[in-house]
DNA sequence: CTACATGCAAATTTTTTGCATTACA
DNA sequence: TGTAATGCAAAAAATTTGCATGTAG
C-alpha cells in the first residue's frame, strides 16, 4: 500500500507511455495489494467511466511484461496481480481466501533444492495455506 | 505412469462411480503424468469418439473434489491436471515449459515459515524454475 | 430400479483482436 | 508529428448449465 516513488518515469524507463489509465491501473493495484481483473475494473470505472476492459487487459500483458506488475496464481481462483516487489511469498487462508505477503527469500530454498534434485534450478513460487488469525476465532 | 491399483473401486469407496469415462480420464492423466483439458479430451476423443467436453470438465470437478487428482497452477498457462500423489513439487522449465515432479516433503518449510511468519501454516505449494537438461544444451 | 453420469446444445464467462480515434513524448 | 495507447465492438476461448437419455450399482 506504499505510495510508488516516480510512476511515471519507472513506465517511461521501461518503454511505456505514462497514460491516465496505466497510472491509476498501477495505483489502484498498488492500493489493493492483490486484485483481480473484474475488481480492478469495477473500481477504476468509477473513476475513469470510459475506461475499456480491453484496455486493463493489454495493459496487464505489457506491465506484466515489464516486470512492473505480477501475476499470481492460485488454484481454483481467477488470476490475481500484484506490484513486483523483492523476494516474497504468499500466505493464502484456506477459510477467508485473504491473500497476504510473507517477506522470504527463497533463494536459500532454490539451492537447496538445486543441490538435491541435481537439476539446475534458478527461481521458485511459493504459497503457503493456512487459517488466518480473523478465522481462527 | 505407473499403474494405478484398484481405481474402480478407489472411485466407488470415495462415492463416485467407476464409468467407462472416469476410468479412461484418470488412466489418461496418470499416463501423461500433467496434461491439460484439450489434450486430454483430444486423446481420449480418439478412445472414445462419443466423449464430451463437458464430461470432461464435470469430472474434473468431481475428482479433484475427492482429491483422487489435483490441479496444477502456472503462471501464463491454462490449468493443468495430475494423480494426487504424496509429497512432490514441481519443476517447470523456462525454455520448454516441461513440468517434472521433483520428490519432496514440503512439511519442514511449512514448520519453518509458520514459525517466522507467526502464521498459522498447514500446507504448502512450491514450484521450481530452471533451465532442464534437454534444454541446457 | 434409481440416483448418478453422460452427451448435446445453449448460455456464460473470460480473454483476445481489429480498427478507428486519441494523446503522450 | 509519429507511435503507442485507448475504447468499442466483435470474435475467440474457456467453462458452465439444463435437460433428456443412458447406465452403474
Amino acid at each position: 500500500m506504499r505510495k510508488i516513488e516516480n510512476l511515471d518515469n519507472i513506465l517511461r524507463q521501461k518503454g511505456l507511455r505514462a497514460t491516465a489509465q496505466r497510472l491509476m491501473i498501477c495505483d489502484e493495484i498498488n492500493k489493493a495489494g492483490h486484485i483481480e481483473i473484474d475488481n480492478l475494473y469495477e473500481n477504476l470505472k468509477k473513476q475513469i467511466p470510459s475506461l475499456s476492459l480491453a484496455t486493463i487487459y493489454k495493459n496487464m500483458h505489457s506491465l506484466v511484461k515489464k516486470e512492473i506488475i505480477s501475476e499470481v496464481n492460485i488454484k481454483g481462483r481467477k488470476t490475481i496481480y500484484e506490484m513486483t516487489t523483492e523476494s516474497h511469498i504468499h500466505y493464502i487462508c484456506t477459510e477467508c481466501g485473504v491473500i497476504e505477503d510473507i517477506a522470504f527469500d527463497t533463494m536459500a530454498l532454490v539451492d537447496k533444492i538445486s543441490e538435491l534434485s541435481e537439476k539446475n534450478i534458478t527461481d521458485c513460487k511459493l504459497t503457503t495455506f493456512g487459517l488466518c488469525t480473523n478465522c481462527a476465532n
